[in-house]
DNA sequence: AATTTCGGAATGTGATCACAATTTGCCTTT
DNA sequence: AAAGGCAAATTGTGATCACATTCCGAAATT
């Protein structure tokens, strides 16, 4: 993650010297004025979303306003957000990581999955039949995004055409859900694919293309609901059952006073407002 | 909502002359620091969640961060992590309000809690079965809350109610999810109960303790949803199927376009920036 | 009297600075 | 050679400033 995904505008090299007043490029335009903060959190998604930021990765404000070439005030904006979606840990340090995965967390994210996007995908039925072709050319990339091994490609397209389906559904409560869940396991199937390799990757897409050309919202609940357990069932387990190998990439914060090592996540986050009701 | 709830250090007097460095109240706390900004989440939270936030209701950095006594900065990014929840509402122009509530909305946000507070209840049971006699004492001040017609207290009680069940499901995923979703809902609920009253709840929570005492699942399962359905049906539908009573005034900004990550809300402003209509 | 216009006030955004708490690397000591 | 300690660097947090944009109200115009 080098860049913003959408427009290369600027490299990473000078710390923003000016962003608020020094943008008069296009005038005529209508449309909104690009916040940074925005961006930044498109591209820390983004970079969640394929992979590229690993699980135990830390996050640094001034690292990441370096790399985008912004200045840190809306990367802490961006990671504010993120972090509200549990997308990264604020651990009781101030320090900011990518989360990792536990058995726990991970068996959750199968659930709130299963609980949730079948459902999204059924709802969404009356509105994709006339999108059954576009999914089809979604479900050509990907696998050849499998083929070629291109795994930031392939999450890229796997999430483009599950909220293809999710989105058709018009919800506008339970899709930002589905999202958050999604960018808590990404950056964990991005290290099980690289263990375990793309190869054995077998998802229900074109049970799902069938059924939504059919018309038929059982068929495509259970192709949804088969996807996730298959993909992420086995994938998952056969990863997270193996004892921890030391191929783990930074290794950033290990040592970190994890005094209750049990779990160090009790609530909502690890350093949240204590909600005290009472 | 004029100071934190928790902790009433400083009252709303002065623009907050120095937080970072006068905080050495306690030295031998190996707990974490006491973040300003996690204080002011805390406090906007429990607004929204006790009502004190109508739907509609503008909030602006400066205006939050003078009623809490602290700078602008923290406010920031409070609000930032409860944007990214729904909780609140960034316009295109950027401005910031209590999202109000559409009908479409509304049902979604049924279906959510449908959805998942019965599955929480049910996966929270097992560790529920020595907690009977506490929800029964929730339950006992809601229904002093009730009588008395303290709405905001009422909300607070009903969500310690239903939080304690879910917390003790021990889901890391699924909690932060339907938190979100209550984040989402309590402001318009506070706005139908001051428009039908309190006399007209009736809560399923009397059946819920039962079904735990009796080690029932699907009873409490049962009790949990019909507990959402009656009091969120009734009262929800009574007040969105009337006209609203203001015309739609001046439709902020419709004309820019923004471009968040996910979609967003414009429009239908129903009510003046006024107080509480009770 | 209704509409338009114009200017001050308010608001969000980005940048920068200061500071406390950690972390990290190097050095000294045993 | 290993453990301990100290100082520099790093990091998150809060405050403040500058600025473009937008909002609001009053004054001028039609």
């Amino acid at each position: 993650m080098n860049d913003f995904p959408p427009d290369r505008a600027r490299s990473s090299d000078a710390p923003a010297s000016n962003a608020a007043g020094a943008a008069p490029a296009k005038e005529a335009e209508p449309t909104a004025r690009v916040v940074t903060r925005d961006r930044v959190e498109a591209a820390v998604r983004d970079a969640l979303l394929t992979g590229q930021f690993v699980p135990g990765h830390a996050v640094t404000l001034r690292g990441l306003a370096g790399q985008l070439g912004v200045s840190p005030m809306p990367v802490r904006e961006a990671i504010r957000g993120l972090s509200a979606a549990n997308a990264l840990d604020v651990l009781p340090n101030g320090r900011i990581r990518v989360p990792t995965m536990t058995r726990q967390r991970f068996d959750e994210l199968l659930h709130a999955r299963v609980l949730l996007e079948p459902h999204l995908a059924m709802l969404a039925l009356p509105k994709l039949l006339d999108q059954a072709d576009d999914l089809a050319r979604i479900d050509d990339a990907i696998d050849v995004s499998l083929v070629t091994g291109d795994v930031a490609a392939y999450m890229r397209r796997n999430h483009e055409f599950h909220f293809r389906i999710y989105r058709a559904a018009g919800s506008q409560i339970i899709l930002p859900l589905v999202e958050h869940v999604w960018l808590q396991f990404a950056p964990f199937m991005r290290t099980a694919y690289g263990r375990v390799g793309t190869s054995a990757l077998e998802d229900r897409h074109k049970e799902a293309i069938a059924a939504i050309r059919e018309n038929d919202a059982e068929k495509l609940r259970v192709a949804i609901e088969r996807d996730i357990l298959d993909g992420m069932g086995l994938i998952g387990h056969s990863v997270l059952d193996e004892p921890p190998v030391a191929a783990a990439p930074p290794e950033v914060g290990r040592k970190i006073r994890s005094a209750s090592a049990t779990q160090r996540r009790s609530g909502v986050k690890a350093r949240s407002p204590s909600k005290s009701p009472d």
